[in-house]
Formats: structure tokens, C-alpha cells, sequence
DNA sequence: ATTATCTATAGATCTATAGATAATGC
DNA sequence: ATTATCTATAGATCTATAGATAATGC
């Protein structure tokens, strides 16, 4: 094929890197390989150098747009929906069963920390582009000065949704994320005092 | 070789499941082949089906083991050592860069979350012996009324511990582990009144 | 004689590369 | 003519198995 203008590569490369994100978070980074990706995309695995340098630069793509999706969704929800509703939809006991939809971070945490220095700071920014955004809700005044507090508290967040995938008691697993709500808003709260 | 009597055999497990537990904490489960984990303790693959019957096999004794230790090691602290102490021991700074000899939650638990049941048993079972000994701690006259809230606080603080590692800027890294301690120690504050 | 471990290997899968192919823009 | 994608393959590594070996307990 060819010569479609370079949209037509563009796009490619953005459904590489979608349908690659679910993927990851599906079966995780280091057992997602290279020629499954590219069949997720309908293509095949020689076509992805045409992309990528490598799997690590596919990674930090993935990494950067999850973040940045994630930032727009919560960006998106209208001006008057507080902190709350947020928390609630990110612990809700819908988000464990559906990773392929569900939040990056909660997904991939432990393998992106141990991913090389490129990653790692694609996942820096995108972080805190995602921090923010719900830092400027909570204080719109001054949201820097809710930057740690609102890391802190997402941090906790995903703790508890990726200890709820692996709980096998379904019964635990609810109740944790109920407790994780109500821990998640005190954690707000005392941002907010 | 041959004939050590049983307790040989049992001690060469034990080997291979302590070298693994580190290896997997520090590479991550689905990074570490089994030529390696067999080569950490000082044996070749072929060695390994003699003592375990799939890698998942010893993923869950991992688990089980990684646990187990950490339910001692906290079990083990001097009686009038409080919570604060153990919060501030897992949320220091020299934490994250000790992967191996560090959480095997913080380490492994979004791989563990796509693990099988098995393995996922293994998880459950040994990480409420851990939230139990800090339970029975936090609330010695009536430890399971504290059991799901010490539960939601340990996954923040897991959360906490995993994004520290993950964020390539070390002063806001520093500056979240700092937060989790007062996050933790509120929230366990909470589940003591 | 027993058996824990080793050597060797099967068959699958991994990342990555090289050169062929085919579909479009000039 | 250009080039996005495909086919084919290299070389490494993966999990797992089969049979050989060697070191000890009886």
C-alpha cells in the first residue's frame, strides 16, 4: 500500500497505540507481544518498526495517550460534579472487572516502574497532567498547593482498585472499595480544609 | 545426587522459592524465566519440575511465602511499637529503591491481579495474615471490626509505595511518601476512634 | 538402589530486520 | 515513484519433558 498523505500513517500509529493500550492493561505489558499488538490493529508484526523504534518507545506512546485520555474524561465531567463523584466512579465495583476500559495506572503501575527511564518520565507527565486537573476542582484558587495531597490520594486510589482485582473474595473486595471511598474523600477533604 | 533424605529436597524448595520472591520483585513475575530463578539458586531449569508442577505453581508458593514473612517480620516488632512506626518504616524513602528485599504487593500486584486463581488464593489468604497481625495491633480487643479499614489503608499505602518507584522526579517522590504517612496515619486514626 | 539434579531438546514465542509487494499520489 | 505494509527469517528466550548422571542411604 502507500502514499495515503501522512494522515493515513498517523492514524495507523494512533490505533497501534489504542487498541496496544487495552491490550496492556488486559494482559499486561511484558506479556503483550509484539506481533499480538499488530494483530489487535489488523497488521502485522513487520509493520510496526515503520512506527516504533522499539517496544519501549510503543510503551511510552501508550503510557502518554492512556494518561492523556484520562485527563480529558475527568476534565470533561461538568463543572458542578465534585471530587466525589469522581472517586465513586474510580472505586465503583464495575472498574475492577473491565481493565481494557479501566485506569492505566491501576493496570500497570508495578510494570511501568520497573520500565527505563524514557517510560517512566512519559508516565511522570502524564500523571500529573491527570493530577491537575482534579487538583484544579479541588482548589481552583490554587491548585499547586493541592498537587502532593491529590498525588497522595490517587496513589491510595490505585493501590486499592489493583487490591481489589486480586482478592479472590468478591464479598472483601466490595467492602474494600467502599472503604477506599471513604478514605479517598477524608484525603480530599483534609486537602480541602 | 540423590538420597539427602526429605529434608534436602524441602530446603533446596525453600531455596528456589526465597531466590524467586526476590527475583520477581525486583524483574517482575513474567520478566523472570525459569533457566534464571534456577540459576539464582544455583541449580539449571530442567532441576525446577522435580519441586514445582508449572511456573504458577511457584508464583503461588512465592506469594505465600513473600507474605508469610512479612506477617512475621511485622508480627515481630516490639509490642509498644505502634502503627506509626510500622507506616513510616514502609513508606521511607530507602524503600523503593530496595525492590527485593522490599512489599511483594508493592512489587507484583497488578501481575498478581492477572493471575490465575490459584495464585490469587495464595495472595488473599497470605495478605489477610498480614492486615490481621496489624489489626489485632491497632484494635487488640476486637481486631476484625478494624480488619476491612486496615485492608483499604495498607492498599493506599501500597499505591503510595509503587508510585513513588514509578515517578522519575525523586523530590515529588519524596514529598508522596511523605503525604502517605499522614494519609495512612489518618485513616488508621479513623479506624481506632 | 535410590533420586536430586543435569544435559539436551522440543516446540512455541519473543524482538527485530531485510527485502518483496501492492496501492496510491504525482 | 513512493512507501505502508507484508512475508520470511534470524537469533534469543520461553515453558516443559525425557533420559542420563552422579552422590548418597540402605
Amino acid at each position: 500500500m502507500a502514499r495515503y498523505g501522512k494522515e493515513h500513517k498517523e492514524q495507523t500509529r494512533r490505533r497501534i497505540v489504542e487498541t496496544s493500550g487495552r491490550r496492556f492493561k488486559v494482559d499486561g505489558v511484558n506479556a503483550s507481544g509484539i506481533a499480538t499488538l499488530m494483530a489487535d490493529a489488523g497488521l502485522t508484526n513487520g509493520a510496526f518498526y515503520a512506527h516504533f523504534a522499539s517496544k519501549d518507545d510503543l510503551v511510552a506512546g501508550v503510557v502518554a495517550e492512556q494518561l492523556g485520555g484520562q485527563r480529558e474524561a475527568i476534565a470533561a465531567l461538568p463543572a458542578d460534579s465534585g471530587i466525589e463523584q469522581i472517586v465513586r466512579a474510580y472505586l465503583s465495583v464495575e472498574h475492577p472487572d473491565h481493565p481494557g476500559d479501566g485506569c492505566p495506572s491501576a493496570a500497570m503501575l508495578d510494570e511501568i516502574g520497573r520500565c527505563d527511564g524514557v517510560v517512566r518520565r512519559a508516565y511522570t507527565d502524564g500523571l500529573l497532567g491527570v493530577i491537575d486537573v482534579i487538583a484544579a476542582r479541588l482548589e481552583p484558587d490554587d491548585p499547586s498547593s493541592a498537587r502532593v495531597r491529590v498525588l497522595a490520594t490517587f496513589a491510595g486510589m490505585v493501590g486499592t482498585l489493583q487490591l481489589a482485582r486480586a482478592l479472590t473474595d468478591r464479598h472483601l473486595s466490595d467492602q474494600l472499595l467502599e472503604q477506599g471511598v471513604a478514605h479517598a474523600l477524608a484525603n480530599f477533604a483534609v486537602a480541602d480544609e
